[in-house]
RNA sequence: GGGGGAAUUCCCGAGUGGCCAAAGGGGGCAGACUGUAAAUCUGUUGUCUUCGACUUCGGUGGUUCGAAUCCACCUUCCCCCA
């Protein structure tokens, strides 16, 4: 099966712009698309476990995805805050965040290693030579062969002779020649026709992380509004559905920029990369269309556009919300066992979606337990947790927290288990109280949250029910080991360190 | 530039001097029922040394025996006029 019906069996398209030509690409693996990100946490979170897999997918068939981070639009903030002070976030910030991204999305996708398209701020004003060699790198993004690479590179005015490549128009150097200097692209020294051959080959659906702060952070408002602000129509702009709503409530003129920036975004990966598709929610459709459009008249250049379905939640909870906040991907965040929990305990209505959406299994197998009914669906959840843990950490964790929780399940206590080490500063006078390995174990959030979960029966301690808020436990039971049981669902081992 | 409103606990939203830790709904948590599901019913949902105490109603001061409620200033948001 090709790509594209893929794609389409397993529910993941939304909208297209023009599904033949898109088609056409993703199956051919000429496609070069991204899909934005902002910064605003240090991780990402199951949120964009639907973009990262969706992604994989397209990569996996030879396409290029760059990630674009918004250092630049992350400089704003989120103006839609109440009453806190709005977190501006810093650009150190910003950065550090983007290099996390980078690693957590190593995870499904190739980058381009050691690239000068990673993250970075941007050079203010670049050398001679490291322009001369952006040129020639993005050239070789943009080629799908070597002669491709020399019709590309003459067209922006360099002279090719026999092997040198000169450009007599980029600084004050004319006609400088390139043919030696390093490649900034480690493994590649040299532009020969070899090299640029094999790099073109090498780099043929590797990702590249872009940060569009590369380019909004330096913009000159009036240049800007001049160049790109005269293509936008705000009559067309308010029809779009989702300024529709907004100006009902109220709309500020930050949010009602977005679009142009995210359109300027496309835009400047298109010259840059020569990224023809934008991917993104279903909710970013409008944008993305600007993005599309902007290119079009601007450059006269047809680019493409993609959504994804919207993961669909079911009973109206929050998506990628559970009662310890967001789930992330990071395992210091978030721990396997508890990112496999949050999908072992999704809803009978979505599992199957999920399966089809987000994971790689083949969809004949994913088809056989479509006709699975009641208690069977819960086999099917646990393939599920199992699949979407291993993508994120990897086998050996996945195995471990699926192990984890069927024994936890199964007998009630595990060898493995998340576990909390009281210190024996934690003790009062040789033991402490059940509210108090409660609060410190993080099971309850407050020592009241703990009186109220074991005066409704929510704990127990080693398969005992806890009615007295005033158990407490002394050294000798600690150094053993309890295991603590709030619900159903939340285990914790208590050890004391020596 | 002028005029008028609004800011309440996780969210929405009542409350207009003491009976307010603050109605109601949503969400969360827990119990029963189950399949680690959903639906349903019940309880619960600021903190603590819990039959009591303490801190919350955009911010800072003030009036009062007493303020989420009244006054002043500030901040932010919305609406109308220009």
């Amino acid at each position: 099966m090709q790509l594209f019906d893929e794609l389409t069996a397993r529910g993941l398209i939304a909208q297209t712009t023009d599904e033949a030509e898109i088609r056409e690409l993703i199956d051919n693996g000429r496609a070069t698309f991204y899909v934005g990100f902002d910064p605003t946490a240090d991780s990402l979170h199951v949120g964009h476990f639907m973009a990262l897999s969706f992604m994989r997918r397209l990569q996996l068939a030879g396409n290029r995805p760059i990630a674009l981070v918004g250092g630049g639009t992350g400089m704003i903030g989120d103006p839609s805050g109440r009453t806190d002070m709005r977190k501006m976030m810093t650009i150190e910030m910003i950065d550090e965040n983007c290099e996390r991204f980078k690693v957590q999305m190593s995870r499904f996708l190739d980058f381009i290693d050691g690239s000068e398209y990673t993250i970075g701020t941007p050079k203010k004003r670049a050398s001679w030579t490291a322009k001369a060699k952006r040129a020639v790198d993005s050239t070789i993004l943009n080629s799908s062969n070597y002669d491709d690479f020399v019709k590309h590179i003459r067209k922006t005015g360099w002279i090719v002779d026999g092997n040198k490549y000169k450009n007599p128009d980029l600084g004050q150097k004319k006609s400088h020649d390139i043919t030696d200097k390093t490649c900034s692209v480690p493994g590649e020294r040299e532009y020969t026709v070899d090299a640029i051959t094999q790099r073109i080959e090498a780099l043929r659906g590797e990702a590249i992380m872009a940060n569009n702060a590369d380019w909004l952070r330096e913009l000159n408002y009036v240049e800007f509004i001049r160049d790109i602000g005269a293509h936008f129509s705000v009559n067309r702009m308010l029809t779009a559905e989702c300024y529709k709503q907004r100006l009902e409530k109220g709309l500020s003129f930050l949010e009602f920029n977005y679009m142009i920036m995210q359109s300027y975004d496309f835009y400047e990966l298109y010259q840059r990369f020569g990224c023809n598709m934008q991917l993104g929610g279903d909710d970013q459709w409008s944008n993305m269309l600007g993005g599309t459009e902007l290119i079009r008249r601007k450059l006269a250049k047809d680019a493409y556009a993609m959504t994804f379905t919207l993961l669909p939640s079911a009973s109206g909870a929050k998506m990628g919300k559970t009662a310890g906040g967001a789930v992330w991907l990071d395992a210091n965040k978030t721990s396997p066992y508890e990112l496999y929990q949050y999908f072992r305990n999704v809803d009978d209505g979505v599992v199957v979606k999920y399966l089809k959406m987000l994971t790689f299994l083949p969809l004949e197998q994913i088809a056989d337990m479509e006709k699975w009914e009641g208690s069977q669906l819960n086999d099917a959840k646990e393939t599920l947790a199992y699949e979407l843990t291993a993508l994120v950490h990897g086998t050996d964790e996945a195995a471990q927290a699926r192990d984890t929780a069927r024994t936890l399940f199964a007998s009630g206590g595990a060898a493995d288990m998340p576990t909390t080490n009281l210190a024996q500063s934690d003790l009062v006078d040789g033991s402490i109280d059940i509210l108090g390995i409660l609060h410190k174990s993080g099971l309850c959030a407050s020592r009241s949250d703990a009186r109220r979960a074991v005066e409704q029966g929510g704990i127990e301690v080693d398969g005992e029910r806890v009615t007295d808020i005033a158990t407490a436990f002394d050294a000798d039971a600690l150094s053993v080991g309890i295991v603590v049981r709030r619900g159903k669902k939340n285990y914790r081992k208590i050890t004391l360190s020596a």
